[in-house]
DNA sequence: TATCTGTTATATTATAAATATAACAGATGA
DNA sequence: TCATCTGTTATATTTATAATATAACAGATA
């Protein structure tokens, strides 16, 4: 599991971290179980402050897709990550609508945004 | 045009602003030539601050979703807003594809993730 | 000339992001 | 037993962004 950060970018630290662990589960790079680095060695190797990593950390654990024993380690959850359920929907819908709006405005068709989505899933479902 | 405010949400103020004006010109509920509300009306209506507004409308000058009279006022972008282009594909694709991450994380599949987008552009595209 | 535009400048407050140290408590392995 | 590894908590500081508060300027208009 390869990490790689931006630090010119505009999007925080801990959210380009969160990104790319939900990123790896989807593409299963993670697994299930699979054992993640501490937060001081994850720290060390990316040049950035424990603090920063273990926020990221939190925010996974909070919304489920990892597990964290307070002296084994971090953990992809074992059982899954949780299903969608209502708040999950209502969540995506928020931060989708936007970027529909301003497709329609750009007279981006549907059809041309669903291929772009479809081409995204399937750089998730694919292996590797 | 109304503009309502969430004052305790997280997402910032000027970013709410530009999401109404953007999702106003989506669901022609703002034509092409008309004007909108000077940055100090406006910021009086809503209660807020003049630079605000202003901070919101310089963003939608610069992408093109609104024209800026020096002395005239603010006007929806007469010729349309610009359409697609390679940066606002890259845009789009950066912002798309963490939420698609994790879709596949919550076993949503690709169609019940179009089905949602189907929705949510029927919503703008319908006249309302 | 008073009043309306957007614009610019400066300063302040509040919040979030990130860092810097330090310490604690439980588990583990030598 | 002891050093070392975990996550966790606490405190403080720095930096950047968001938002506000005044004030002033320049051009257009009625």
């Amino acid at each position: 599991m390869y990490i790689t950060l931006d630090l010119e970018s505009e999007e925080p630290i801990y959210t380009q971290l969160k990104h790319q662990v939900i990123a790896g589960i989807a593409k299963k790079e993670l697994s299930p179980g699979e054992a993640l680095p501490s937060v001081r060695s994850l720290a060390a190797d990316l040049g950035i402050n424990l603090h920063t990593v273990n926020k990221a950390y939190q925010q996974l654990k909070q919304e489920g897709f990892i597990l964290i024993h307070r002296q084994k380690g971090v953990v992809v959850n074992p059982d899954g990550v949780p299903k969608a359920d209502e708040g999950y929907w209502s969540e995506l819908t928020s931060k989708i609508s936007p970027l529909i709006a301003e497709a329609v405005c750009r007279d981006v068709s549907e059809e041309e945004f669903q291929k772009l989505c479809s081409q995204i899933y399937a750089g998730f479902q694919t292996k590797e």
